[in-house]
RNA sequence: GCGGUCAUAGCUCAGUUGGUUAGAGCACAAGAUUGUGAUUCUUGGGGUCGCGGGUUCGAAUCCCGUUGACCGCCCCA
């Protein structure tokens, strides 16, 4: 027990873990091809300025860098989104629009572990390019939702919260903030869900007080959860880019439920989401009783591929964590079972019959089923038993008396039945058996 | 990076004011059972009590340090 273990938020996966782990993926796998999202994959490694131009210098101190043999500062990725830019934006103009892409990947964050979050992690990252308007929000926030929905989780587990950072942007604007205050006015919004009034100290500091009746007209803003409400509060405006912020709601909204989705949603302008590269539409996913980190959260970045060094190419991406979404399937008891049962246990007499066996046995494999024996002579009461508690549907009897009649015992483990078939029958056997269940 | 709680077998835990060789249940393995699965019974393997140091005649127990997990802060792409 002493020795090594595993580095401080780094997992193993043992066979149990490991197959918990592959339901996910395999769920997140099948809905992104639905969707008609396309796989891809890309370096572990790459070069720190990726990260550092799309997010700061700052950035280091949360990443895995460090200076490979040649000299290069490098980091394990933190995150998808640098990477697919980069990858889209070298081949923009071969790419049929528009671009829909995903991938399961594991990435590396240098953070004080938690609940929820560790240092490895993997991610379902979607993201479409080449489409400016919100039909691509449409079809992302409906991957989403079936991202989660497809593990059986409904709309009283999860929901999806819709916000707008153009929008606020707008609205401020129209209220009469410079960008600067904006910026630090939507930075208090971010917090203010989790520090109340304190939220808007840092403003205070930096652009002083706050108008009693402007604070009042960002927390009415803030508080808005719905579209009805939205157009309302937005009503006394008469401003073009507010206006046709609001067509694209009305848009996303009513494709959402027409797409049967309108229970998943809600639209919530609290939301702003931390680090801001985002250009427009924010969401976030979240359980519905609250006492898990975000499940997934993403949003529109039209502006990042060409920073990145690639063309100009709207785009709008989320990503959805297996250690969160794994905590819910277990709180909801979703979680699939470990099953190792094997189709068919082969019971074997001695080293004589073990040849015979062997011949079958190796024949079943091959066509296709999942067959086991045991390695050492044992007791038929033995093997039965072990037939038994691997969970095997059938029993292969290979015993001297059968083999001399040139057939071999079936029996359903399941009903206690049993039949003879000639020896060189079995595989047919095997598979009419197990095809009656 | 800062604060708090915790750490005994693969898992869940017990372990008295510091006192002999640290225990239980579950799990795992063998046997009772050499041609049929249950139950039961017996037996076994597995611990330098997270790690290092200190106090003491004696430490799982007290003290200091350290590592890790969890909780909160910062951050959350």
């Amino acid at each position: 027990m002493a020795g090594f273990q595993s580095l401080p938020g780094f997992r193993d996966f043992y066979p149990e873990d490991f197959s918990r782990r592959q339901h996910i993926f395999r769920v997140w796998r099948q809905t992104a091809s639905a969707f008609g999202f396309q796989e891809y994959d890309a370096p572990v490694l790459e070069p720190l300025e990726l990260y550092k131009t799309k997010s700061g210098d700052e950035i280091e101190a949360q990443l895995f860098s460090f200076k490979d043999k040649g000299d290069r500062e490098v980091s394990l990725r933190p995150e998808m989104t640098p990477t697919v830019c980069r990858m889209v934006g070298a081949k923009a103009g071969a790419l049929k629009r528009p671009i829909k892409w995903f991938s399961i990947a594991e990435f590396y964050r240098y953070e004080r572990a938690q609940k929820g979050r560790l240092r490895a992690f993997h991610q379902f990252n979607a993201d479409i390019f080449g489409e400016a308007g919100p039909e691509a929000e449409i079809e992302l926030i409906a991957l989403l939702v079936q991202c989660l929905a497809g593990f059986g989780l409904t709309k009283d587990d999860f929901y999806v919260r819709l916000s707008d950072r153009d929008l606020w942007f707008f609205y401020l604007e129209a209220l009469g903030f410079n960008e600067e205050q904006s910026r630090a006015l939507l930075t208090a919004v971010d917090r203010f869900e989790k520090m109340g009034d304190d939220a808007f100290k840092g403003y205070a500091e930096a652009h002083g007080a706050l108008p009693a009746d402007q604070k009042d007209k960002v927390l009415a803003f803030l508080k808005v959860k719905g579209l009805a409400e939205l157009e309302a509060t937005l009503a006394p405006f008469k401003s073009d880019k507010l206006s046709a912020r609001l067509t694209d709601w009305r848009k996303v909204l009513a494709g959402l439920a027409a797409m049967g989705l309108g229970d998943f949603v809600c639209v919530d302008l609290a939301v702003v989401r931390g680090l801001a590269y985002y250009t427009g539409f924010v969401f976030e996913a979240f359980d519905r009783k609250g006492d898990l980190r975000a499940l997934a959260g993403g949003g529109r970045y039209n502006d990042l591929v060409k920073k990145l060094g690639g063309p100009d190419l709207p785009a709008v991406g989320f990503a959805i964590g297996d250690v969160t979404t794994g905590l819910l399937l277990e709180q909801r008891g979703l979680a699939p079972a470990h099953v190792t049962a094997p189709d068919v246990y082969v019971v074997i007499g001695g080293e004589a019959e073990r040849k015979a066996a062997f011949a079958d046995i190796h024949a079943l494999r091959a066509a296709g089923f999942k067959a086991e024996y045991p390695f050492r002579e044992l007791a038929f009461g033995k093997q039965f038993k072990a037939a038994s508690e691997s969970g095997a549907k059938l029993a292969l009897i290979y015993g001297g008396d059968e083999l001399a009649k040139g057939i071999v015992k079936v029996r359903n483990l399941t009903d206690r039945t049993e039949h003879e078939v000639p020896k060189n029958q079995v595989i047919a056997a095997v598979r009419d058996s197990l095809s009656g269940d």
